[in-house]
DNA sequence: CGAAGGCGAATGTTCTGACATTAAGTCTTT
DNA sequence: AAAGACTTAATGTCAGAACATTCGCCTTCG
């Protein structure tokens, strides 16, 4: 069968062939050109059509595998694992996933500080004794409604940060633009009730339900960038992740 | 400088060459030969040093790299990822974590029984209508303390089951033993308060707050293998995981 | 007629070799 | 003394080849 999946590579651009073959089978898969549960041609077929080394075609399928788009299965053949799998897990904040939605989100600084850290922080981050830190509180919105009631400490050594970026653009593209390239994040997800406060703000019922997230960020050198404690509506938001078994 | 990490190569070992130096350089790290923030010898010498071919060298540290323990750096090196990673997010049943974490967790299965699956069962399992599955609730407790509340849909097409293993084993271990390779799970985190049932049976105040999951796992052939929907005192369980930036 | 063995096809593993790209330090030149 | 160019060393990419292992099917033998 001549699968004919009509990828074509680019041998001048300065993005990896292996890393062109990924985009290109992802793009078939999502565009339904590849059906679910179909069967693809095998390696060394693959790899000659495109004119590839077997490795390469390989190296491709393996990330494809790895992020859970293909099953392989040997001495049979490679599929396109059946189904709707959504959203893979990865490093992503609140405001990428509003925005990526198509959802207006506005942030409103409650509190921004430039301060000494305390003991607890300066652990989680690493920090020597006395350095500053950042430590800004925040209320998100989408379409008006209240969401999530958010408390950060950044690192200062990476950009200037100030209220109005704050207000303007996500934690996360901000460290970007400085610079961070993120890597791991630890995170904890929880519950909690409401307490008089976080009800006022979120505009809830002191008592209802909240989801509750603590996150410590790591970049590619190995720095502890930010960590924060954020609490969402239940009613408004969840978190969803696929999870891949390697 | 000669690393010297004392690592050994069994070439007669069924175990692939690349997945030994894994679980090497793994042990390496977690017994502390290999200090965070510490950098290793250049992939040429190591692959020499164990006698093994770069490609193979570099297959290793590919893996190690994308679970999050090292970091290469072009034109530098390659370091030991410091500090303390925890868990790697991976599929684990609660049942899992809490034997590892050496806990004598005990379940009392509520409800068992074989049924024909509803229209949301069916959609969500990907099963022909008609089809029968399992469906149990179950109660976990640590210590005797309850935690967790269970209900959960099996396709039946796996392994019997009955109420008494259930009692013994996590639901994953049978599912294991029955021949499942799990690949993907999709699950969904947020919060709620404990309704009067809810809370009777987890033994705390109505209105308190709980953590819910909804999960579907998949095994390696793309079938749903089971679905459920569990929630979790938030006083005592919340979900950790590392998130790694690919 | 059924079960055991053999065969082909696919993925899995490993090697040798080569060149490209990036980052950092060093040396030269202005 | 500072800015630029060069060198070096490391990881990143790619090719081609060989052999191992596993699965499924087909044939053959009891």
């Amino acid at each position: 069968m001549a699968n004919n999946l009509g990828l074509s590579i680019d041998r001048s651009s300065p993005v990896p062939l292996y890393h062109q073959v990924v985009q290109g089978i992802e793009a078939a898969i999502y565009s339904g050109v590849l059906e679910p549960g179909s069967r693809l041609d095998n390696e060394i077929d693959l790899a000659a059509q495109l004119n590839l080394s077997r490795p390469t075609m390989r190296k491709a399928m393996d990330e494809l595998v790895r992020s859970g788009l293909l099953v392989r299965k040997r001495g049979v053949g490679t599929q396109v694992v059946s189904s709707q799998v959504r959203r893979p897990l990865e490093l992503s904040s609140l405001y990428d996933d509003l925005t990526n939605n198509g959802k207006k989100p506005t942030t409103e600084v409650l509190s921004f500080s430039h301060i000494e850290a305390d003991d607890a922080i300066l652990a989680t981050l690493q920090l020597p004794a006395g350095s500053k830190v950042y430590h800004f509180t925040r209320l998100r919105k989408v379409g008006g409604k209240p969401l999530a009631l958010m408390e950060n400490w950044v690192r200062d050594d990476i950009t200037e940060m100030d209220q109005a970026t704050l207000t303007a653009e996500g934690l996360y593209a901000i460290l970007r633009r400085g610079g961070v390239n993120f890597r791991l994040a630890n995170q904890r997800i929880g519950a909690m009730t409401a307490n008089e406060y976080q009800a006022s703000m979120l505009e809830t019922g002191e008592g209802s339900a909240l989801v509750t997230m603590e996150r410590t960020a790591t970049d590619d050198t190995g720095r502890r960038v930010e960590t924060g404690h954020h609490v969402y509506r239940a009613d408004s938001y969840s978190f969803e992740m696929t999870l891949v078994q390697r």
